[in-house]
DNA sequence: CTGAAAGCGCTTACAG
DNA sequence: CTGAAAGCGCTTACAG
C-alpha cells in the first residue's frame, strides 16, 4: 500500500524527476552514500519531502540480496503439540515474553526485523528452511525446547545462519547463547545447605531438555561437593501443576526440608503443594526456583530463585547472528551467562 | 542464502532450461494455475525436484505487490514505557502468548507470516506506518494498550488494512476483535453479590485503557440493577503489586468482603493481600479475577475469573485482516465475544 | 561526483 | 495451452 489511496505509489523514478536527477543519485542519498554533493543531497531530500516517498523493500531486497528479517523460531518435537512444555507452552511462559522483547530492542537499531514462526511437526520445519532459503530471513534465532530437534541441524547443514537459544544437544558448529545451568543449581544447592537442610530433593525439568538435564547434573554435583552423595528426584513438566505432583511426591517419599525446582513454575507449585500439607515455607521446607520470572513473585512466601539475565542473552543472541551476516565466514561463536542467586522468602 | 553454498541460487530461468519449457510455464506450475498441460506439469515438477528450486519472495513481491507478511503490533503512548502496562509488560503477561499463538495458526493456512514490532514512541509509530508502505507488510493486527495513542488513526487514515485488539476508544472507521467486558464484569457482580458478600469493592485497570473503564462501567451498572448504588474502587496497573495495596486499602478503608479485580494478576494481589491480613479466601473476602490467564491457577485457593476465548478472538482478528485484504472495499467489521465466568476456590 | 544502463527473479497481459 | 516480452522498483558497477 505504499500509494496514498490516489493511485500509483510514487518511486524512485518520480523523485528523481521532482529532484532534476538521476535515479541513481537519488538512491545514493536514500541509502546515504558518501559522495555525494551538498546541493544534490538537499535538492533529493526535497523532492523526497514534497513526493512521500517510500522506498519499496522488495525490490531493495531483490538486488541486495538483504532482507533485513530475521526468523525467531520457537521448535520442538511433534509430540511435544500437546505435551506440557511444548512451543504453545513456551510463548506464554513469562520469560518468552522478555526474551522477545529483548531480541527487539536489540534487533531494532540495525534495522532488523522478527518474524516468529513455531516449528513442531517434519511441515514446518521444512517451512523454516524455506522461509529462510526464498530470501524472506537473513537467518535464524531459535529456541529449541527439546533434545532431539532436528531443526537445528537441517539449518546449519543447509547453510543458514542461526544462533540457538540453549546449547545444542549434540556437537554442532553453530553459535548460541545459554546460561551456566550447572553453575546455577549449584548457587541452589549452596543456599539450601548453607540455610541448614538436611533432607534435600529436586524436581526437574523433563529430562529431554538439555537444559533440564544439566539442572540436575550441577545439583547433583554439587551437592556431592558438600557431602550429600544421594538426592531424591522427580521429574516434572515446567508447569505448576507437575511441580505441586512432584512436591506431594517427595514430602510423601522422602519427607524432605529443601528443594530445588527446574524452574520458577514449579517452584510456585512447590511452594502451593508444601502449604496444602499444612507445613510451612521456608520453615518446615525451603524451595529455590530458577528463573526468576515473574511467577516468582506471585507465591507468598515469594520464591527465592537463580536468576537468568534473560534481555541480556536476547541481546547477545542478536549480536552474534549480526555477526554472522555482516562476515559469513566469521566462525560462530557462543556466549554463556553466570545466572545469580535472588534471595527472597522461600529459601 | 537460497543458494547452496555453492555459488549461485537456482532460478525459475534454471528451472525452465532443465525442463525445457518457458519461464511462464514454470511459473505457472509453481503457483498452481490451472490451464497447464499434464505433461507440463510433470516435466516441471520434475525439475523443480532434481534443481531443489525455491521461488525469491522478494522477486515475486515486487510483482504481485503483496508481503505475505502481517504486521502484529503491540502499542502505548510515550509514557507507558516505565508504566506499570507498557508493552514490555504486555509481551510478558500471559494472556499475550495465548493471543500470539492464537493469530500464527489462523494465519498459517493462508500463508501469511507475523512480524512483531512495539510502538511506544512517535518515532516508532512512524516506523510502523512505514513498514506498510513501503510493502513490507500488507496489513496490522494492531493490539492498543491505551486510549490517546494515535496509532490506530495514522494507520485508517493512511489507508492501511488493520484490525484492532479492544475496541478503538473513539469513533473510527475500524475493525476491531473485542471481549464484552460490561457483560463479564457484570458476570463478576452478580456472582459476588449471589454468594451474599455485603461490602463489596473494586479493583480497576488502569483507567486510561478503554476496556479498564468498560469494566468498571459494567460492574458498576449490574451492581446498581442489583440494588447496590456505590462500589468502592481503588484504581490499578494490572500488575500483581497493584493489587496488593489496591486490596490493601479496600480491607482498610472499606472493609470489603467480596472484590471483583480487572485482571487476574490483580486478583492473585488481591488474595495475596487478604491472607497477608490473616484473613481468609472466600469465606472473609471473595476474589473474581478477569482474563482467565495462567497466574488464575498459581494461587490458592484457585482464582474465579470471566474468561477471554483469545484464541478465538485471535482467529477472528487474522479472518477480519485476512478478509480485508481480499477485498479493499470491504467495510470493515467487528466481532465482541461473550465471556464466561470460571468459578474455582476464590469466589 | 554523476548518469546511462544492466540486472536482480519473478508474474502477467498479449499473441498465437 | 504456451512462449516472448515487458515490467515491477530498486542498486551498482562502469564510464566519464
Amino acid at each position: 500500500m505504499p500509494d496514498h489511496g490516489n493511485g500509483r505509489a510514487v518511486t524512485l523514478e518520480d523523485v528523481a524527476r521532482v529532484a532534476g536527477v538521476s535515479r541513481a543519485s537519488v538512491s545514493r542519498v536514500v541509502n546515504g552514500k558518501p559522495d555525494v554533493a551538498q546541493h544534490i543531497v538537499e535538492v533529493v531530500t526535497a523532492a523526497i519531502a514534497t513526493t512521500g516517498y517510500v522506498p519499496n523493500r522488495a525490490a531493495r531486497a531483490l538486488v541486495t540480496r538483504r532482507s533485513d528479517t530475521a526468523l525467531v523460531v520457537v521448535s520442538g518435537s511433534d509430540t511435544s503439540r500437546e505435551g506440557p512444555w511444548g512451543p504453545g507452552e513456551v510463548l506464554s511462559d513469562p520469560i518468552f515474553g522478555r526474551l522477545a522483547g529483548g531480541l527487539m530492542s536489540s534487533l531494532r537499531p540495525r534495522d532488523v526485523h522478527p518474524v516468529l514462526m513455531i516449528a513442531l511437526t517434519v511441515e514446518e520445519r521444512r517451512r523454516v528452511v524455506t522461509y529462510v532459503r526464498e530470501g524472506s530471513a537473513d537467518g535464524v534465532l531459535l529456541v529449541s525446547a527439546e533434545a532431539g530437534d532436528p531443526l537445528p541441524e537441517m539449518l546449519t547443514s543447509a547453510g543458514v545462519p542461526v544462533v540457538l537459544f540453549s546449547r545444542p544437544d549434540h556437537e554442532l558448529p553453530v553459535g548460541y547463547v545459554d546460561v551456566d545451568n550447572q553453575a546455577g543449581a549449584a548457587l541452589a544447592a549452596e543456599h539450601l545447605v548453607r540455610r541448614g537442610c538436611r533432607r534435600i530433593g529436586v524436581i526437574t525439568g523433563p529430562l529431554g531438555v538439555p537444559g533440564a538435564q544439566d539442572r540436575l547434573a550441577g545439583f547433583d554435583e554439587a551437592m556431592g561437593r558438600l557431602g550429600v552423595s544421594s538426592v531424591p528426584r522427580v521429574e516434572g513438566t515446567f508447569s505448576v501443576e507437575s511441580g505441586i505432583a512432584a512436591m506431594h511426591r517427595l514430602i510423601d517419599e522422602h519427607h524432605v526440608d529443601g528443594v530445588f525446582a527446574s524452574n520458577d513454575n514449579m517452584g510456585v507449585g512447590a511452594v502451593l503443594a508444601v502449604q496444602e500439607r499444612g507445613l510451612t515455607v521456608p520453615d518446615d521446607v525451603a524451595v529455590v526456583g530458577f528463573d526468576d520470572s515473574t511467577s516468582a513473585l506471585m507465591c507468598r512466601p515469594a520464591l527465592t530463585t537463580v536468576r537468568q539475565p534473560i534481555e541480556a542473552m536476547a541481546a547477545q543472541m542478536a549480536r552474534l547472528l549480526l555477526e554472522q551476516l555482516d562476515d559469513p565466514n566469521h566462525t560462530p561463536s557462543s556466549t554463556v551467562f553466570e545466572p545469580t542467586l535472588v534471595v527472597r522468602g522461600s529459601a
